[in-house]
DNA sequence: TATGAATGAGTGTTCATTCAT
DNA sequence: AATGAATGAACACTCATTCAT
């Protein structure tokens, strides 16, 4: 657990550590990653970095928990857009935050694939998906049903995975290639096929 | 190169060391893997694990071969399979072949999971998607245009991109929870919905 | 670089070192030295090494400073010596203290020996003659040249080269056969030879 | 020893060997140069190797012998040669065929150069000088001391030492410069100065 | 005689963590 | 609370030599 002694650390030195943190783990593997590196990154005596955290298992734990907390903070402002938009908007303005968020953010987003890659147990529980934004999505897409913009026949659950599993990979592909142009527009042609479906049309009524 | 003494070795220690090979590499990142337990638990000398490879690299190589051949062994099936199914049909006849996969060679599996996250130059390399299994595609779904099948308005590789990233999201899921029991029957209710769409009828001639 | 934690060490460990630092690089090339050998004998932990230096060069350079320094020490007396001598004197003199320094120090003379034969490119770098002595002796050989002593004619800094290989080739065979009696007498019966030539004194005028 | 096998081996694969022992002495000391280089570099097996020599020191003193050999050989020349020059050509002879053979067998040299400085107790034993060449040259200085040219009074070993002192740091100076150019010049420059001796004129009958 | 597989000690270096001050 | 010296296990890799075939 992170104690009590880093929270009460004044602030300039809190950042230099941070940094030191978000550094060493946008670059470097958990297990990769030396704390030997990190402590003379964020200049501060082998003996304090043990004083703030009980292992390299704790700071990593803290660093994600703080830009999980980050990105909530971002991603919070998707859910209070505007209502009436379909689910398949509120997809596509993820997708605008997400595309914001790892432009702004790089080293944050890089953490976090380094993360899904590393097997350590501890790691395995933190890359589920956020419950909470699911739900919410499952919810839009209720939404929707009731507006007569879904077939009620569709299942949310799934749809909305299909939906999670179409634009985490093309986040993922666009992040390593660097390049993000289009992205928005490939995403919408996607989404206007999965609405119209890949039958032509005289074979709709069969 | 994997030397040709490690060719030349009898059956029992090579298939030991291959064990340990697996074994390693399956519980552990590229860097991560450790030399020292690899000959440890294959029961062989250090210095002759440096008589068979050349270094680290060379074996994880040599291993990354050794199950890319064995799993294009067992995929040639999906691709000589009676042609007169649909592109969703031989998708789901490629997600069949995984999970069989999946099933008989966790470990396997495993690996090539493994490989995703290690951010290694040379690994990066390999894990881009097999680039003449996507043409098979492409050309299933120009086959699927032709007949009739497939609007031919949709762009074959924007839908081939979706429903790689679907049944990739759906292996990955489903690897980690070890249950791939109605995989197959989620997947047919996916593609169902990207057959015919997300809009009620009524909207679809708007 | 030696780091600060070394020249902090308590004066007892820190001797151990350095006496287990001298006695290898006096038994070994540098490449032969073993850095597992010099920590048994001052018996540190390995780990501790690397926090005295960086690496393996950085120790072996250090060493080589200390003992220039004291060499530096002890021949600032050859220059700052009664000036009225001759050039030839002066070079007796410095032979005196050679003898004295290697009779009092033999294994710091050995690790410069050894350090002659290693042909690391950054050990090549040090071997050059002290080019401030090489001046010194220039300056003495042009004041004797005016005070009459030596012919005008001769090329200071071929005569004090030829000064150098000789007390140089002297020092290293003496130091082999571990017997410097004699040598002063010898290298003063070499210098009377240089002094009035090989020439019978008829065929001088000649 | 050189085992017999060696010598009866076929002239190609000798020479194959040969190269490969000069080529690796010549670019490591005794202890860094590696046995797996050079079989991989003669292309022999490890096993033929232990059974043409016993061990890593038993190929290296062959190696040396057979160089020893040739420059036996060439400098046999100098002492063949027209007996009418006075010991300062003889040595001038010398230094140019050395000179030759530096420029031709650099790597011969290189070992030699190398083997200097390598301090095992086997290896000390060669680095003596030739006494048959040195009393070779003594006997040069008695015969020009009966002909006029050199002052009875002088030493011969005395002489004879001074004169090798200094060709031998010359040579070794402009050998690691590449660079032979005015050397022979500069020798007879040195040997004109030891001849009349550095004193003026009028000193010369105080 | 030739081969080349086997070996285990050796190399320099980095590591996360502890603990006395 | 802060420090930084100490540690020993671990790392990938190389070595000269042996010996069964």
């Amino acid at each position: 657990m992170v104690t009590s002694t880093f929270q009460r650390l004044d602030e300039e030195k809190k950042k230099r550590l941070m940094d030191a943190l978000i550094h060493e783990f946008s670059e470097h593997t958990f297990s990769e990653a030396s704390i030997n590196r990190i402590v003379k990154d964020a200049n501060i005596s082998r003996g304090s970095f043990y004083q703030y955290f009980t292992d390299k298992e704790d700071c990593y734990l803290y660093l994600l928990q703080v830009i999980a907390q980050e990105k909530y903070i971002l991603f919070q402002g998707v859910v209070q857009q505007t209502p009436h938009d379909s689910v398949y908007d509120e997809y596509l303005g993820m997708l605008d935050r997400s595309i914001l968020w790892m432009k702004e953010k790089p080293v944050y987003y890089k953490i976090g694939a380094l993360m899904d890659l590393d097997n350590s147990d501890f790691i395995r529980n933190m890359t589920k998906l956020n419950p909470q934004m699911m739900e919410y999505f499952h919810n839009l897409i209720r939404r929707d049903q009731e507006r007569g913009i879904i077939r009620k026949d569709i299942d949310p659950v799934t749809l909305s995975e299909m939906l999670f599993s179409i634009t985490r990979a093309m986040l993922t592909e666009h992040f390593y290639k660097q390049d993000f142009t289009g992205m928005i527009e490939k995403a919408r042609k996607i989404f206007a096929i999965i609405q119209t479906g890949t039958q032509p049309k005289e074979n709709n009524h069969v």
